[in-house]
DNA sequence: GACAAATTCAAACATGTGTTTGAAACTGTT
DNA sequence: AACAGTTTCAAACACATGTTTGAATTTGTC
């Protein structure tokens, strides 16, 4: 179903070859749609937007080279619908239940971080996905840019607010700014410089353990000047640290 | 002078045409080679290394085509070279020094931090240079790996050594190792998911004054923890934050 | 000034790219 | 069974890429 028709975007040129209808909406595959779409990112991950081939693409698909043409118009188009696939599958679902949750601001953070970081481990979103945000980041596309605005920001606005809720100060201080930027800071340098940080503690494993223990690391780490900075309450004695030393 | 006999990696094939000698090293401009290397470094940050292409590289520097076979045996090559370069004019000069100081191990770290972030303001080292290392940061070629290896490991291990110092804890122990990646992590952020940072918060500008008081607030961000997980002395009460508030 | 080496140049080469084509194969409906 | 709309396919197209060539030009030295 759907087909060419969903090519909604500005495209102004034709849109396929012959008959453009589908009112009857008859049944198709569908299924070469999916693996190249699946393809595409696993290609585009590894070697770029621009290095990946389209060839290569449908060879691992098992698809004809002409499919991408007929399913996503072009190549641009396939790859904008490989991140607005990502934008639905990604795993910023547990971050959003998790500033949703009522709990002490300090814990929702605790728990954002980790949810943010438990996406990273292993496979659980296909890993490609961050590798292709990684890339996205040192140089968005206009795709991405798209994205960033629809995804990203709402996210970074929550958490300007709940950072600048512990330190008591409004969401649009320079200061919250900053705080908010040297947690993200923290945790974006294991999604964008995984492959360097592997280089540099060959030790290191992105295992769900290991990840999680990060995660409750950049708590702690953030969460002592976050505390340190708020006004009126002066170092609430009982819990000076928070869980593991 | 110099010329192709440059050429000392594991080349292999034939280095040029027709005779390799350079004894009497003969005068030669050079000023080719330079333009190359400048246009190249632009090029490359700005498309990647896959979208550059030589033409446009070779049209930039006012230089014919045949130039980068000629000069650099062939694209690789010429990326090679740009990414030695950059080595060498590394802004991490400042960052060395400030490691070698004789100071209190807290204060080191604080100016270690505002050398890094100095490279980034303005255009100091050519802005080309971090869009080049953020690609490299996801994607690493094996150029950038063995410059790595050259550069950036000993930083790295001194940066250990720093942090350890300061939370009384061995260089190769795994919270060390933790907490100096959420140093860099801050750090990195500014320099790998720049346009990403300036999309979301527009009034960020990367002037030296604004890279200063950054500098700072990370070095305040972490010395909160680093001190606050120190064994023996208990929070040291005479300067509990640091400089500015 | 003459010679040889180094360097530049315009032109071509070989190849891989994204894209298009027209026909064949498939699908569900009448 | 016949049909219209869809999906697939092998082949080709138009073009841009990295690279090479052989001659021209420059450069330094005797």
């Amino acid at each position: 179903m759907c087909l060419k028709l969903l090519f909604d975007m500005k495209t102004g040129t034709r849109l396929v070859r012959k008959s453009q209808r589908s009112p009857a909406a008859p049944a198709a595959s569908d299924a070469t749609r999916e693996k190249l779409l699946e393809a595409a990112g696993r290609v585009f991950a590894d070697r770029g937007y621009e290095a990946a081939t389209v060839r290569e693409i449908c060879r691992r698909a098992g698809a004809n080279v002409a499919a991408v043409n007929y399913h996503f118009r072009d190549k641009q188009g396939l790859y904008a619908q490989v991140l607005a696939r990502m934008a639905g599958e990604a795993r910023i679902e547990g971050m959003r239940v998790a500033l949703d949750q009522s709990a002490p601001p300090e814990e929702i953070l605790r728990r954002v971080i980790k949810a943010r970081l438990q996406g990273l481990g292993a496979h659980r979103p296909p890993d490609w996905h961050f590798r292709i945000v990684a890339r996205e980041f040192s140089h968005p596309t206009p795709a991405m840019s798209r994205m960033i605005d629809k995804v990203s920001r709402p996210l970074y606005e929550r958490m300007l607010d709940l950072i600048g809720q512990i330190i008591g100060l409004p969401a649009d201080n320079e200061k919250t700014r900053l705080c908010t930027y040297s947690v993200m800071g923290q945790i974006f340098l294991y999604a964008l410089a995984g492959p360097i940080l592997m280089k540099l503690w060959s030790g290191m494993k992105m295992t769900p353990e290991q990840m999680d223990r990060i995660a409750d690391h950049i708590a702690d780490f953030s969460l002592a000047y976050l505390r340190e900075i708020r006004p009126g309450q002066r170092q609430t004695l009982p819990v000076f640290s928070t869980r593991r030393s």
